[in-house]
DNA sequence: AGGCAATCCGACCGTGCTGGTAGGATATGA
DNA sequence: TCATATCCTACCAGCACGGTCGGATTGCCT
């Protein structure tokens, strides 16, 4: 799998952020139920968002988070990295100064063809993610709650 | 990581092959010694390769493998996906049918948000992969050898 | 003042996947 | 018949991941 859960219910949690009035601040608990997730669990999920500032917090009784920005300015690709941390495609990409086996082309920067192809597959990446934004999704969550199912 | 290293062994020993001439065996002890990666596991990696009809394999004394096509009609998705399996951004991609907690949106196929988001990653994973021949990548590596390193 | 509702923090833990090894069976050219 | 190779299956250790738990702190409300 290329993202982990923390990315998806974080997604889900910024797309819900996105849904409330700004400014006000949603509790976590009220999250959790709506989209049927672990409280405990969103907790970590929540704190990586917050601490690469895309989402603020208040303590206290009546407490709870909301976008540091509108969803307008949020591009999809900082949620992502912030949950899920750098987009690599492989191991050499991350940290070149490992020198693991996996990528013992190390020397030849380069010069490695394999790195041509997980460049291009980055980028790839990464465009779509960056061409996205939290105010699309949020869009598109609210046009398709009117929609009934059958 | 987004791909395992058997991508990054199998992409490897795609381009070692390349490089070779076609219909003539190369034995996975030469690639292996080339690249610097164990023999054993080149097998399973070699396997799926062969499953997926991307290359052919003789056996016996001077066996070997060699591509099935040439290398201009080499996609690389079909060779990544020989390795790693579906391309899959995200659980509930690959077999909807499990119900996990992952994807609590079973139900409503495309309404959930998240999913609007791993369809366009996917489709940026997939374009890059279809838009890149095996014969680009050999000819990366004929173009890089011949630059000495100082 | 006290209690409740929240965020915060860090330690823990089972399980499955991944990267890799081991050992042998089978085929084939010299 | 021997060396060289593919082929196949079982096995294993490490580790990341998804998730839980307990508790500390903060702040509104009565």
């Amino acid at each position: 799998m290329i993202f982990s859960s923390k990315a998806e219910y974080g997604v889900r949690l910024m797309v819900e952020l996105g849904r409330q009035s700004p400014e006000q601040p949603t509790s976590l608990k009220a999250i959790a139920d709506a989209e049927g997730l672990p409280l405990a669990y969103l907790e970590q999920v929540v704190a990586r968002l917050r601490k690469a500032g895309l989402v603020m917090s208040a303590r206290g009784a009546h407490g709870g988070y909301w976008l540091a920005r509108p969803a307008e300015e949020i591009a999809m690709v900082d949620v992502v990295q912030a949950l899920d941390g750098v987009i690599a495609p492989m191991e050499c990409f991350v940290h070149d100064h490992t020198e693991r086996v996996l990528c013992s082309h190390v020397a030849d920067a380069g010069r490695c063809a394999t790195k041509l192809l997980w460049t291009r597959v980055q980028g790839g990446i990464i465009r779509s993610l960056q061409t996205t934004t939290l105010a699309e999704l949020v869009e598109f969550s609210r046009r398709n709650e009117l929609v009934p199912t059958a």
